[in-house]
Formats: structure tokens, sequence, C-alpha cells
DNA sequence: ATGTGATGTCTACAAGCGTAGACTTGGAGG
DNA sequence: CCTCCAAGTCTACGCTTGTAGACATCACAT
């Protein structure tokens, strides 16, 4: 057990919390462990069990805890001017490489191949971001658009974080809020029509 | 044993190979077992270990037979003039929803959680597709520039294929295309230069 | 036809997984 | 001080995994 706590349920359970993020972030949900997972905690693996009922049910309170946390999408990000900029910024920010406090988006790509893990993550993806970001674009295709943007987010998480893809993963951060400033701008703005 | 084949040494690592990849493309490098992948190709486990060594030889054997498939990068594309047109169409026929027949990327994407999946996926990506690209693009950045736009399209196959976000997978393949085109324009154009 | 080596199978092992139940220990209320 | 329930640990089960070695079987060359 931890040698700073003792006998808090409360502490325990976010200790547990905190480990299993770490966890799911590092190696997916098939990956991490709950023996690791608990050993991170300083408890047990029973306690996992003790206090989420199991594996996939501490997964989802992961991902629900996530979610509840800060994201590029908050509503001043959305109804500011310079969104394409600031979309930018806080991308290239969040995919820095090294020990980086990760979201719950690099979480649920890590998961994916677990079909459970992939199901809880569609619709927390689905719910939290897609729904957001739709309702917050003018113009047409704002749905498909959204999708686009949010693809593009996972793209470069993908690559920076998971595959660590050197020109990526080592490049000026200035330098990839300038190339992706102009993409951004391009599918958040105000005008677009579908023409053909 | 396939009931067709017998005894052929040939045809039996083909088929254990080609197993393999549709098993790694669903489940990922640790979720695809290798009991699973032999009884897709009609024989027993031993035989994965006869023929390529190991799981993880087995699955960068697979990695390079994807590489040396067809790809968006064929030279005909490269030196095209509308390149930002073609690989946007491509990508969204290749990402379409279903069993299609997936390629490499997305099977490194499903496998990004197993460390040692990671590396061979890196260098796999790096020397196939990242260095190509690269030596295609004039201008400035442009490394940088295409590790954005292999992040794209890695985003676009997660998002479609591996989480299947609705807005997406479900989404209208010219819709998507006219929206995917000025996004690679932007980033391939030729006149590209780095001001600030 | 008959060895003989390649081809394929069977059994098994050691390790790790998630989980369950019985057990022990601590700390607060009487 | 003593009790008692929550908090936490221990042991273990059943399963799956990748892999190893011994065994069987087919096809081809002599």
């Amino acid at each position: 057990m931890a040698a700073g706590r003792k006998r808090d349920a409360a502490a325990t359970r976010s200790a547990i919390l905190a480990s299993a993020r770490r966890a799911f972030a590092r190696s997916g949900y098939d990956g991490a462990g709950v023996r690791e997972i608990a050993e991170g905690a300083g408890v047990t693996a029973m306690m996992v069990n003790r206090y989420f009922g199991s594996k996939e049910r501490l997964f989802a309170a992961v991902i629900a805890d996530v979610m509840a946390g800060p994201s590029i999408l908050t509503p001043e990000n959305l109804d500011a001017a310079d969104l394409a900029a600031r979309m930018a910024a806080i991308l290239v920010d969040i995919t820095k490489a090294g020990d980086t406090p990760l979201d719950g988006f690099l979480i649920m790509l890590y998961s994916a191949s677990s079909e459970r893990a992939a199901d809880i993550g569609r619709e927390e993806i689905e719910r939290h971001y897609h729904r957001t970001l739709t309702a917050a674009l003018p113009g047409d295709l704002a749905a498909e658009r959204a999708g686009v943007l949010l693809a593009i987010v996972a793209g470069m998480q993908v690559m920076r974080q998971m595959i660590g893809l050197p020109a990526l993963a080592g490049a000026d951060p200035e330098v990839l809020r300038k190339l992706l400033e102009p993409v951004f701008a391009q599918l958040l703005s105000k005008p677009f029509q579908h023409k053909d």
C-alpha cells in the first residue's frame, strides 16, 4: 500500500483511476494488466475489482474521467474568432513527445483494437467531441467537416505519439502550427458551401 | 489442413501470411492469436513458428508483404498534376467501411499499442511512405508537410475504420473527396514557402 | 517398392491474464 | 477498552497465450 495513504477509500479509488489512466495511455486496453494498474496505485489487483467491478468497467470510468477534463473544444475556444489558430496550437502542444499527460483520445486509439473498448470510445467521441464540434460549425456539411477535423486530430496523435514518426515527433512546434492552421481554417471557414 | 492444398510448403506459407494479414488487420498484434491465424490458414499453430520463427517475425513479414503492395504513393500518382485529387479519392476509397481489403497502415495502427509492433511499423512508415512523399514535395518543410499528410491519412483510417465514427464511416464518398482535396492541395502546393 | 527428408500434428509447459472467495487488519464509535 | 465493519491482502482457479519437442504422414528420388 502507498506509504502516504492509509485506508482512505476515496483516495484509493482516485489512485486506481489515475494509475489506470496512465497504464491505458501507455499500453492500451489489452496491454495494460490489472495487476500493473493496481501496483501503480499501491494496492493489490483485487482492489480494482472491488472498486470498479471489472476491468471493462474500470476502462469506462477512465474514459468518463478523461472526458470530464479539459479538451480543445471548450466553449470559449469554439466561440473565438481565431479558432483555427487555437486548435492548431493546442493540438501541437497536446501531442508533444515524451511523457505528456495524454488525453483520452490517445487512450481510445491505443485501445481501438479491443472491440469492447472501441465501442466505449466511439460512443464517447461521438457524444463529447463530434456533436459539440458539429454544432459549432456554420455552413454546409458540418458533420462531415467535424469528422475530418477530428480525424486530423486523431492522426496527429497517432503519428506523433503512437508511431512517433520522427518528422512530426521531432518537428518544431511553431512549424507544425503554421502548417495546421490553414488546414483547420479551411474546414472551419464560415462560408463553406457545398457546390457541385 | 485445407482441403484443396496438400503438403505444398510455398502455398502453406502464403496461406499463413494471408491469414495473419487478415487477423492483424482485424485485431492488431496483441489481439490476433497464433492459433487463430493458423486456423485461418487451415493448419496448426506450430506451422506458424515453423515457417516464420515466431509471432513477431510473422508480423514483420506481414508488414513487409503489405509494403510491397500498391499504395497511394505510386510514382505515377506522385508525378501527376492532380495529386491532391488523386490522394483524396484513393484515401476515401481505401477507407470505406465494411470488410475492405485493409492496407498496411491500418494494421500498424491497430498494433501500435504493442511496443515491438510499433517499432516495426515506424520503421516501415518512415522508409516506405514518409521518405517517398517527402522527396516528391517541392518547397520548404517537405518532411513536416509529408508528416502532416500521413497523419491525415492515418486519422481518416482511424476514424472511419477503427473507431467507425458514423459521420465519416457513413458519409457520401463524394463529399469526403471534396473536403479532403483542398486540404491535400494546400499541403502539397508547390510554392510553399516558410514565411515568418 | 522403399527408404527418407520435408511437412504437418499432438501434447504439453511455463507464464500471464481477469476474477472469485476466504482471510486479515486497521480505525472509528460505543 | 473493545467491538465491528470497511479496507485491503492472500491464495488460487480456469483460461489463454506463445512456444518447444516428440511424433506421425505424405511425396518424391532411387
